[in-house]
DNA sequence: GAGTTTGAAACT
DNA sequence: CAGTTTCAAACTC
């Protein structure tokens, strides 16, 4: 089985998912150590910014009986530590290569790199904030390469000296850099593992080979990004709950976990395990290219530009969400619940990660990618994003994980997803993991986020049995209406283009259709299968046709332009139909307009602005009035109706008339417009508002009073 | 609200 | 690539 069915690849651009070469991945025999080396050239990940001073390769292969598990490791480090090529093979015990030390006993296998433990204390005490990596001193962990269905853990704490990492005796001694991998069943450090320790895990019936290639960025000082390349073999098919355990990547931590399995967790921190922090800023990109064959990448946080992708638990066991914050964007992954499990879901890192919000994990289940680290300087530079922000959260539930996106600014991977629009599922192989993956608005995240389903789906078991529409539903229809009500976008009225054309406004901006009027629509996750195509049909006639049209200018040029230009004919751009005014933006020398007036002198223009933005201000200071004037009469006449009512006379409301309201809405608004035009002071015309709005009152209760004496004479 | 106008998108 | 058609939004009445 591959990541990503081949008829999604087929329709999906090759950057995106590719998983053709996975077979390519050469497969390491039963209890011999096989050796693979990447270069580093070709396996690196390219990297935005630093160059790699040396280069570790590392490769752990596990295999079973009849599969192999494989991970290869690729460390670009800045201590220019020799070509590090290591293959770990298991067949229930695991054999590798040193510098690398196994730990049967508890299935764990211990890579000590030359680890400066020194350093990263240092770092430490110097007040590093615990989501800067530091680039020595860092432990990969590799957790449940053993047997098929096992966690796979690579974590990167801090020291080399962790509690819970007794185990990996080879801790300090060795001279490379220390990477602990923990077998079968065996505890990491920063996440506990669902299955026991002993677990010995179910056979896989089939499985596939992945390769998750991580690459870790250096420090901007240095150039020396360490890669990471996990290749294994995962089951095709069939996931049982035991077996299907997807890797997750969280923030700085990668970890998986399944609600029956044992997780299987490639988790990346610094910081201990006992205090999963997500790092902001922190990237984790996954680069497809450069890579001999086709990867699933995965690219999580971004380098100052603040390009996260976080995956978050959904509030079905099968929908993830991929959040890219700076983006619109939102990207969900959709797993069909195929194994289903009665056995709750680990109350560990994933409940909590969602509860608290804090750790970033970037799911990946058997897939190939590559992890660039931002360096953690860059990282600091990176404003932080709220840690509280549950859109940081990425934790599966999921017991296969196939994709994680991209979030990398690299040229070669950004695209390709910021081309997906929201919304975008990529769909699962036939008969394979039954994994998909979706592009949904942000808005939807949030619902998602703030679904009470979220917890219960990620703290506890689930039916698996739910399918991705009824999922892909959920937040759909569970948008609270306030998020409805303010969702900026206005609802496309599509009646013949299945809202599956750029005509429609909703998939043209990416996002799927929701409480629009449109007709047959099938921008929804219900027709993944027609939206994914026409995506691609859109994508083929114009690779940047979901790419914001409005960007920069030219270099050096601030302003926003139209990246194509409009070619309008008629209206002379000063009006809606030309993009270029819609957006507010002056037309542009690669505009092929006809009559032009959207020019900086046009005076038509300015004429035109100035009545827009007059009719907005007043139309804002007529809307602030009556909301403040209506309130401030419900206010008085619920203080002066008891007083009123106790003499006896003319309730006060029958004096407040319309007419009464009127003539009054229209004193405060003289008395507003008046302030403005002797530009006043927001706080001196609000003074002028109120005290007309008492002289106002005053003659209210003044006629009130004339009257009730006229009846009272008349009485008399 | 119906009809018209408009220009982008899609098609040929 | 140019011309035409389709489409949905913007606009007018």
């Amino acid at each position: 089985m591959d990541v990503v069915s081949p008829e999604l690849n087929s329709l999906l651009p090759d950057e995106i998912m590719d998983t053709e070469a996975i077979e390519d991945v050469p497969h390491s025999h039963s209890g011999t150590t096989a050796t693979q080396s990447e270069p580093s050239g070709d396996t690196s990940v390219p990297m935005e910014t630093d160059t790699p001073l040396a280069t570790e390769n590392l490769t752990l292969s596990s295999e079973a009986t009849e599969h192999t598990q494989a991970v290869s490791i690729s460390t670009d480090s800045i201590t220019s530590s020799p070509p590090l090529t290591l293959n770990v093979t298991t067949s229930g015990l695991q054999k590798l290569t040193a510098p690398f030390t196994i730990s049967p006993a508890n299935h764990q296998i211990i890579l000590n790199k030359v680890a400066s433990s020194q350093a990263t204390e240092a770092a430490k005490s110097s007040g590093t904030p615990p989501q800067v990596i530091k680039q020595e001193g860092q432990k990969l962990l590799v957790t449940a390469i053993g047997k098929s269905g096992q966690p796979i853990v690579l974590q990167l704490p801090h020291t080399g000296s962790k509690p819970g990492v007794s185990q990996t005796s080879g801790d300090a001694k060795s001279p490379a850099p220390q990477f602990k991998v923990v077998a079968i069943g065996g505890r990491s450090e920063l996440k506990p593992l669902m299955g026991s320790a002993g677990n010995q895990v179910t056979t896989l019936q089939a499985q596939q080979l992945k390769t998750v290639q991580i690459a870790k960025k250096t420090p901007v000082s240095s150039a020396a990004p360490i890669k990471f390349i996990i290749t294994k073999t995962v089951n095709s098919k069939g996931l049982s709950p035991q077996a299907s355990v997807p890797p997750v990547i969280a923030g700085r931590v990668l970890t998986q976990s399944s609600p029956v399995m044992p997780q299987r967790t490639i988790s990346l921190s610094e910081t201990h395990n006992t205090s999963i922090q997500s790092i902001p800023g922190k990237k984790i990109a996954i680069s497809p290219l450069k890579t001999p064959s086709k990867v699933t990448s995965v690219a999580v946080g971004g380098v100052g530009s603040s390009q996260f992708k976080t995956i978050i638990p959904l509030p079905q066991p099968n929908v993830q969400q991929i959040q890219v914050p700076g983006s619109r964007f939102h990207y969900v992954r959709l797993v069909t619940a195929t194994t289903a499990s009665s056995t709750g879901q680990p109350s560990g890192p994933s409940t909590s990660s969602i509860q608290t919000a804090k750790p970033m994990v970037v799911s990946t289940g058997a897939v190939r990618m590559s992890v660039p680290i931002v360096p953690a300087q860059t990282i600091k530079q990176v404003a932080p994003k709220p840690l509280t922000s549950a859109a940081q959260v990425v934790t599966t539930t999921q017991t296969q994980q196939r994709l994680i996106m991209p979030a990398t600014p690299l040229p070669q991977i950004q695209p390709n997803f910021t081309n997906l629009p929201p919304g975008t599922v990529l769909a699962p192989a036939p008969g394979g993991g039954n994994v998909g993956y979706a592009v949904v608005p942000a808005q939807y995240v949030t619902q998602l986020q703030q679904s009470p389903f979220v917890t219960l789906a990620s703290s506890s078991g689930f039916p698996a049995a739910t399918g991705i529409q009824t999922q892909a539903r959920l937040p759909l229809n569970g948008l609270s209406t306030s998020e409805t009500t303010s969702r900026p976008r206005k609802p496309c009225n599509c009646t013949k283009s299945q809202c599956l054309k750029l005509y429609c406004d909703c998939f043209a901006n990416g996002e799927f259709c929701n409480n629009c009027n449109c007709n047959n629509c099938f921008n929804n996750l219900e027709h993944e299968t027609e939206r994914l195509k026409a995506i691609k049909t859109c994508l083929d006639r114009n690779p940047e046709a979901f790419k914001p049209k409005i960007g920069k200018g030219k270099e050096g040029e601030s302003d926003r332009r139209h990246s194509k230009g409009c070619n309008c004919k008629r209206s002379g751009c000063l009006k809606n139909y030309c993009e270029c005014y819609e957006a507010k933006i002056m037309c542009s020398s690669i505009c092929k307009c006809i009559g032009c007036k959207n020019f900086e002198e046009s005076p038509e223009r300015k004429t035109l602005m100035h009545l827009a933005d007059a009719a907005e201000v007043r139309v804002q200071q007529q809307t602030a009035a009556k909301t403040k004037l209506s309130s401030q009469i419900s206010d008085l006449l619920m203080r002066t109706t008891p007083v009123i009512s106790s003499g006896g006379g003319r309730l006060p409301y029958t004096f407040v008339t319309k007419e009464v309201l009127e003539a009054t809405c229209e004193c405060l608004l003289e008395q507003a417009k008046k302030a403005e035009q002797t530009h006043q002071p927001q706080a001196e015309a609000e003074r002028m508002i109120l005290e007309e709005f008492g002289h106002c009152l005053m003659r209210i209760i003044s006629s009130a009073g004339k009257a009730k004496a006229d009846s009272a004479s008349v009485s008399c």
